[in-house]
DNA sequence: CTTGAGTCCGTACCATACTACGGAGTTTAG
DNA sequence: CTAAACTCCGTAGTATGGTACGGACTCAAG
């Protein structure tokens, strides 16, 4: 591990600001390598892989907390702890998937509706998710 | 509408906070009926589905700003505008279709992997996590 | 050896979407 | 008719996920 960088190299590689990967320290996602006498930080280059790691998982839905979790049971035989949360989080996506094609189809309807002349009906968006589903 | 409601009453139909209708009315989602020369505001019921739809909406990733313009096309009639405003969130929509689909077919895979148990040692969706692609 | 860039650290600020609080007025149940 | 409960209204605080700032320190190039 001759490559450890400084805060900046490390933000720069991972494609984030340094005052994230600060935040994400505060949070607890990432560790803060000591600090020697004299000088910086140095970060090893795993750390940058870290950082990806939690961009990842966040563009999937994660929450910070819910990657600091993931993070903390990393390695570990844990897999059915994270399965679970993945498959519950599949199941969020699906019926929001279903809620936003409903809404979809009645905006759609509404240009329709504009397209063809046609002033008939008003637009229910209201009720296309008008019931208490969930 | 004999059945007007107080603030209060409004508020546990809905199932949210008192605070929380005033919030949507300070942003403009919600009107406030007038205040009676003595006493207090009341509420047609239908207030209560549209607060309805505003938390649906929300669970769908959509922000109260968004929100609030699908409510000015609800039970909107088709002008220019209208139809203009509707096909933008038709757009709008059909990329959050596209994206959460992605989710969660990423996420779904994930899953499956899990559960052909080919996991030695490493759970597949925290090595998913961790590489380095893309 | 100076200067400019980068680091350290704390604090403050941003947007979003609430949530809580306090004091005054109003309503309603007993 | 009194007292609890509710409303009104403004202001202030919370959580999330950062971003910005400022002063002191340190490192690296000229």
């Amino acid at each position: 591990m001759q490559h450890a960088m400084t805060i900046g190299r490390l933000a720069a590689t991972a494609g984030v600001s340094v005052e994230t990967i600060r935040y994400y320290q505060r949070r607890g996602l990432l560790d803060e390598p000591r600090k020697p006498f004299r000088g910086y930080r140095h970060y090893p280059p795993d750390m940058a892989k870290r950082v990806g790691f939690i961009k990842r998982a966040q563009a999937l839905g994660f929450t910070l907390e819910e990657i600091a979790s993931l993070l903390r049971l990393d390695g570990a035989d844990c897999c059915a702890d994270t399965r679970e949360l993945a498959a519950h989080k599949v199941a969020l996506i699906e019926r929001k998937l279903l809620d936003l094609g409903a809404v979809r189809d009645a905006l759609s309807a509404l240009v329709r509706q504009c397209d063809t002349g046609q002033a008939e009906g008003l637009c229910p968006i209201i009720s296309v998710l008008a019931q208490d589903g969930e």
